[in-house]
RNA sequence: GCCCGGAUGGCGGAAUUGGUAGACGCAGCGGAUUCAAAAUCCGCCGAGUUAACGCUCUUGCGGGUUCGAGUCCCGCUCCGGGUACCA
């Protein structure tokens, strides 16, 4: 009795498919066709699990599909450009390029014995000059729709270093290589006009129904769309120019209760008054040594400074309202200005309180009339509420009439203009940096700034740079900036910014179709294969990525490169959870990965030097926190298969997993089992020897069993479930084990079962099925060849156990037929002894049968 | 701060979407096999209580709706993701 030999088994079958270009994907006018995606690695050094775990779905849903008659396309590449290689490239001294193909060279390594039927022939990298010509060709395409622009914009800048910082560089406000705080400053940058799109952006959510409802909540919420007022303050002495200071509320029905304004530290208004004003112009230099993210700017204490000029308040000129600077308004929302209402807003009301300024009442709630005091009266929009002042009339009104009728009270009084905004602001894609697809554009002294000419794309990052100092090494390089005028020939700077990479990851899936053409796409292969019809991947992208992919979509549409349907280019989304790890924190800072620590219940050290290390949260696994394990180690011991399995069945998809080790060796035990029922104690007849006329019982029980497994496996594979799916075939594995080989026909029915195993195990196993498919004696291979039916006639249940409850408790069970009435049901509950006993001497008051799942009687 | 999720035995999880809570797997315990071990096979396995049949409690916490709540509603706690320059 041999064992099943995965190390023998594994390289024979994927040479086979190899051979067979079961993965290599045609256009078939004829077929329909199947795109199935995963989101494509960032080649950060090394595959991890949670890599593993995303091309594994995606390959389950491959396989399946193939199965069921598909033309699959299965494409994967590299997401090649970003910050850890020019990290790396400051490190080591070595051009990020190489750091960048030596990590894609060495993760397909790790990724080729998985065993996952991918179409290698369309592989591509981000930064293979290819790519990166094609993409600037689409960038002047945009630029000359106007969807490409150039503005000024805040950047984080280390003061020390000279050089812009990525978010992720600031650490608590600070540089994270100079330590020195960070400032806010202004550059000329890119900007993709993905504003332009905001209401179809959100309007075409709606029929994003195969997308989970948490990412459609997230990306309405994203783009969030608001009525709104714009209302004019206007000064009580003109200052800077300004008659008046607009301010754009959400909010106008409180409008009443305004007791001051505030404007940005950056308002223009703000910015004159400085210039006068040391202690102003202090307060202001303190807000900009803030970073920018929106989490900084949200939680930063609210601070405010006085400038001593005053509005008149719109409806009620006799007040008059202070103008305060405060760090909590924001020159890109809005108008910069803003309006503060203490009594219905709780920053507002803080901000009152501290510098004291009165909070007075726009509204109570119905029977109550008491002002606020420590905490701001902001009912839910749809609650009624009672207006004072000028719109007493709406004495029941909710807070979303309030607002709708005093916009439109306002316009008709001149006092103002309704106005729908979106949060979404257009898409910065200049990147200060040296590793990125190059903006292909050139400042010249004469022109201005201009489009590079098409045919002398791609513009290619030169391989000599000087990475000793902190920066963009294009902004010194003592060639490549300078270049000809394509417009007046003369001579000319290149721009040295560099595109976001998620520039890059926004249209690589409609690359895939035509990998080689010399456009951006190629029309027949897009129009045979787009839209990607199952897209997979961390539900981290839910935003971001999502949202920009899905503008591309639209503005590659606009420019010729694709088509109005594919406007909406992922069909549908799987969104799956993350792995997760512990991370450890050497005590000088440096982050430990889980290998170089030795883990104990209480603590963790420092395999190198003993020292004790901070062990941090799980958080999901990233090479930046080193909290990343590697798949090798169960691929040697157990082979790919075992790999799969585990983690597929360990947990649900969707769901973030603490990756842990302790199962593995079960996936792998499974598999023998399952070959051992093969190989051992009975003489299985051949492959296609028909049913028996009449079968015993037990083997009879075992083909219900095979073919209950078909429909849930199906049924859970359509749904993500694939760890459910798993469950199924240990059941059926159990049940072959169960029927004694002595039975009548019983090798008729473990061949089946074994048969309907191989294929429901293939999309998980791909190796192990068709090892056991071809020891069954199954023609050809298995991989491909069309998914099972299950026969219905198979399916029906005899008998059901119905639970009776006795007010809701259960406390009894009864055998029925599963189309019983419900009368003889409950005739049958009520006979029950186990029901008797608890129904006391008087008459039950009421009996619930919901047919074929419970009774309940209610006494 | 704001937006979005999550929480079920010692552990990962299941529960047909309001109908038997704990499928399946891990760990553990007991047994068979073995000179012994590995491997394998069989059985037990939420807590309390009981000689036993049973009974009581139990799905992060506190309320509520319902014949019936892990599932729906209201209010919290903790953990995770995103927060526009990590990808």
């Amino acid at each position: 009795m041999e064992r099943y030999d995965h190390k023998a088994a594994e390289p024979k079958w994927r040479a086979a498919w190899t051979k067979a270009g079961l993965f290599a994907a045609q256009a078939q006018a004829d077929r329909p066709k199947y795109y199935v995606l995963e989101m494509f690695p960032y080649p950060s050094g090394r595959i991890h699990i949670g890599h593993v775990r995303n091309y594994v779905m995606g390959d389950v849903v491959a396989r399946y599909k193939m199965a069921r008659g598909f033309n699959v396309l299965h494409p994967m590449g590299w997401d090649a450009f970003g910050l850890p290689a020019e990290n790396a490239a400051i490190e080591r001294g070595i051009h990020p390029r190489e750091w960048t193909y030596d990590n894609i060279a060495v993760m397909k390594e790790q990724l080729a014995p998985m065993g996952l039927s991918l179409d290698w022939s369309r592989e591509f990298a981000t930064c293979d000059p290819d790519y990166v010509g094609q993409q600037q060709a689409m960038f002047l395409d945009f630029m000359d729709k106007g969807l490409a622009y150039r503005r000024s914009a805040v950047v984080n800048w280390d003061p020390v270093d000279m050089t812009v910082l990525a978010n992720e560089q600031v650490i608590d406000g600070k540089g994270w290589r100079s330590g020195a705080p960070v400032e806010r400053r202004e550059l000329e940058q890119w900007f993709f006009r993905i504003t332009a799109y905001a209401e179809d952006l959100l309007d075409s959510i709606d029929g994003l129904d195969a997308w989970p409802d948490k990412v459609r909540l997230m990306q309405r919420n994203w783009i969030g769309k608001s009525r709104g007022i714009e209302i004019p303050f206007p000064l009580t002495a003109p200052a800077a120019g300004l008659d008046a200071l607009i301010c754009y509320s959400t909010r106008p029905d409180t409008l009443n209760g305004a007791s001051f304004l505030a404007i940005a530290p950056d308002h223009p208004l703000s910015r004159t008054l400085e210039a006068d004003d040391p202690a102003l112009a202090a307060f202001n230099a303190e807000c900009r040594r803030m970073d920018t993210t929106e989490e900084a700017f949200e939680t930063a204490e609210k601070k405010g400074f006085d400038t001593g000029l005053t509005v008149r308040h719109p409806i009620h000129p006799e007040r008059k309202l202070p103008v305060w600077v405060g760090n909590f308004v924001l020159m890109d929302y809005g108008s910069g200005a803003v309006f503060g209402c203490p009594a219905h807003d709780q920053r507002d009301l803080d901000f009152a309180r501290k510098y004291g300024l009165p909070a007075d009442n726009a509204f109570f709630l119905p029977g109550d009339a008491t002002p606020v005091a420590d905490e701001a009266l902001v009912p839910p929009k749809t609650d009624p509420v009672v207006y004072i002042d000028h719109f007493a009339g709406l004495a029941e009104a909710t807070s979303q009439e309030g607002i709708d009728a005093t916009i439109d009270w306002m316009e008709a009084r001149g006092l103002g203009e309704g106005q729908t905004k979106y949060r979404l602001r257009d898409w910065g894609v200049s990147r200060q940096r040296f590793w990125g697809c190059p903006i292909p554009v050139v400042h010249c002294e004469t022109c201005g700034t201009v489009p590079e000419k098409k045919e002398n794309l791609p513009i290619v990052l030169p391989e000599d740079i000087d990475t000793s100092q902190p920066g963009n090494p294009l902004d010194r390089h003592p060639t490549w900036r300078n270049c000809a005028c394509p417009v007046c020939g003369g001579p000319a700077l290149r721009e040295t910014d560099t595109m976001d990479t998620f520039v890059d990851s926004s249209w690589y899936f409609a690359r895939f179709t035509a990998p080689k053409a010399e456009t951006p796409t190629d029309a027949a292969a897009a129009g045979y294969w787009m839209n990607v019809d199952q897209y997979i991947g961390g539900v981290e992208h839910a935003i971001l990525h999502l949202l920009y992919s899905r503008f591309f979509a639209r503005a590659m549409a606009e420019c010729g490169h694709l088509t109005a349907a594919n406007h909406e280019p992922f069909q549908a989304l799987f969104t799956q959870g993350m792995v997760c790890h512990e991370t450890y924190r050497h005590p000088d800072g440096r982050w430990l990965a889980p290998e170089d620590v030795s883990r104990t219940a209480d603590g963790a050290t420092a395999r190198a030097d003993g020292a004790a290390v901070e062990v941090g949260p799980s958080i999901k696994m990233s090479k930046s926190k080193k909290n990343v394990v590697a798949p090798e180690d169960i691929v040697e011991r157990y082979g790919a298969d075992t790999a799969r399995w585990f983690i597929m069945s360990d947990s649900p998809p969707e769901r973030d997993v603490e990756w842990t080790a302790a199962g593995a060796e079960a996936a792998y035990r499974f598999l023998q089992r399952v070959w051992r029922l093969f190989s051992e104690g009975l003489a299985l007849p051949a492959f296609a020897t028909p049913a028996p006329a009449a079968m015993g019982e037990p083997a009879e029980a075992l083909r219900r069993a095979a073919h209950r497994a078909i429909r849930d496996v199906t049924a859970d594979i359509e749904s993500f479930a694939f760890n459910k799916a798993i469950a199924r075939l240990y059941e059926l594995a159990g049940a072959v084990a169960k029927l004694d080989a002595e039975a009548p026909d019983a090798a008729f029915a473990r061949r089946e079962a074994l048969e309907i195993m191989a294929r429901l195990a293939s999309p998980f196993a791909p190796h192990f099925a068709e090892e056991l498919w071809s020891a069954l004696g199954g023609e050809g291979l298995l991989t491909g060849a069309a998914w099972p039916v299950a026969d219905e006639t198979l399916l029906a249940e005899a008998m059901i156990v119905l639970p009776v409850q006795v007010n809701g408790k259960r406390r009894a069970e009864i055998r029925v037929a599963p189309d019983a009435d419900a009368a003889s049901v409950e005739a049958l509950a009520l006979a029950d002894e186990g029901v008797r006993k608890h129904l006391g001497d008087g008459a039950p008051r009421k009996v619930i049968v919901v047919p074929g799942r419970i009774v309940n009687v209610v006494v």
